[in-house]
DNA sequence: CGCGCCATATGCCTAAAGGCACAATGACGA
DNA sequence: TCGTCATTGTGCCTTTAGGCATATGGCGCG
């Protein structure tokens, strides 16, 4: 084992800013060969996301991303099982027929003949894939126990620069896959502002949560108009005139030392 | 060399939280026996706080800030040098005087023969040091060098800390002691976010207290343009690119649970 | 002395929020 | 049935923030 302490630090100072995803790699690759590194989030409900690749082509993340996605044996575990962790490939027991053309597919075009994916929770429905590939041999048992061993340092980690960041802000995110995007029950409680409707209450979850108009309107299936519409409404019951009025409501509501 | 990964899990996620210095504790003993630890911090201009401290009398505790902090080789190298790092006991070129005196009387009287401190930053001219002590033997060069590889990580965790938390709200304070003149703190903290400028401080407070541009100006004797001159370097500095932005960073840093 | 940082200022442009008005539909309760 | 509310949509305009570039002077440091 060589010296782990270095890319240790690197990393945990790398929480909650851009590096943090390259740091990450750096230490779950530093005692593991391999040669190329993909990182994927997955979500149960929406398309994978391509975050980050290392000595990968982007005609491959193309095509993944345009078919070879449906037969990805990681994506079908997570939404299926939700299942985090250390995963090598060979221990999917998956449908044979899908990891069949993953493997015959994508993976021999990618010259990929092992992968190992390190499943972390990103927030949501979501998960960050890790993938460390080998070109020429396949993953020992020993390197899958030390990444098995070394799992829950990965794993808080990643969950400090979540809790740093907050996870609509997460770099790992890529912009939001064209669809509609499934409704999630407003964190906002009734009690804190009782005179917003149900509606009302969503769009102030994600003004809140920092999203532009824009962004709302496409979260929530909307055009732009209906959001400004929303905001001039919800204004006009909290008696206040701008967004920023409404973090600083927000704040005092919540948080009455500030 | 035993399992190092469960602890250091627990000391990352510990960061910002009430645990961290037990954490950091648990993992910097984690392969080096020890009998007894004291955390203290010192400044360069006060007088040293106890902070914490696993199997040590609180009656030698009492006699350490009565009396014998005066002799401590610790406090006085870090009054001196501000030298952070490890430090072994005996590789104090401190005055013999009174390192004699600390080891005759206090260790002696604590049943401690030798004592490594681990110091790290801890905000202004403070800094942390935690002691790992033995009663019966000596530190090994070989577990010294072991902390020394290991050093990095103790301080990004303890950074990290600082900066999760801010200075202000650092669990390893304590009360002030009797006589100290409380100083003028500006509401938005240095450690919040370091890289600012006093003048940058002052501005990011009226943005956060919902103030927008013009009356920023206003308030401040400034132009409107140099105002947003302002907004755009404080934008830079903290990597992002909106004002709604920082007001998520402030929730997040200051209340990470948002 | 040169450089970097900080604070201040100017100008121009684009993007986004805010303001206002109007419209349609559906659900619900009196 | 009617009125109210919620939700959605359109259009136009104004205000404000953000982006980018440039400039100057003061200060500290190597």
């Amino acid at each position: 084992m060589g010296n782990i302490w270095a890319p240790l630090a690197k990393a945990i100072a790398a929480t909650g800013t851009d590096k943090h995803v390259d740091c990450l790699i750096d230490l779950i690759g530093a005692d593991i060969e391999h040669d190329l590194v993909t990182v994927t989030r997955y979500s149960t409900t929406q398309t994978p996301e391509f975050v980050k690749h290392r000595r990968f082509s982007d005609e491959m993340v193309r095509r993944y991303l345009d078919n070879y996605y449906v037969f990805d044996p990681f994506y079908a575990s997570w939404r299926r099982e939700r299942r985090l962790g250390i995963m090598p490939l060979k221990r999917l027991a998956d449908e044979e027929a899908k990891r069949g053309q993953y493997i015959a597919g994508f993976l021999a075009q990618s010259e990929i003949c092992d992968e190992v994916g390190i499943m972390l929770a990103d927030g949501g429905d979501w998960c960050l894939g890790i993938f460390l590939d080998r070109s020429t041999s396949s993953f020992k048992e020993s390197e899958i126990a030390l990444l098995d061993e070394r799992l829950p340092v990965f794993e808080a980690l990643h969950a400090l620069d979540i809790k740093a960041r907050g996870a609509e802000f997460s770099r790992t995110s890529a912009p939001t896959s064209p669809g509609a995007s499934p409704r999630q029950k407003p964190t906002i409680p009734v009690s804190l502002w009782p005179e917003l409707s149900l509606r009302e209450r969503e769009l102030v979850q994600l003004v809140l949560a920092g999203h532009p108009t824009a962004t709302i309107a496409e979260r929530l299936g909307i055009t732009v108009g209906t959001v400004k519409n929303h905001r001039r409404r919800i204004y006009d019951k909290l008696d206040i005139t701008t967004e920023r009025e409404l973090f600083l409501q927000f704040f005092q509501r919540r948080d009455p030392e500030v």
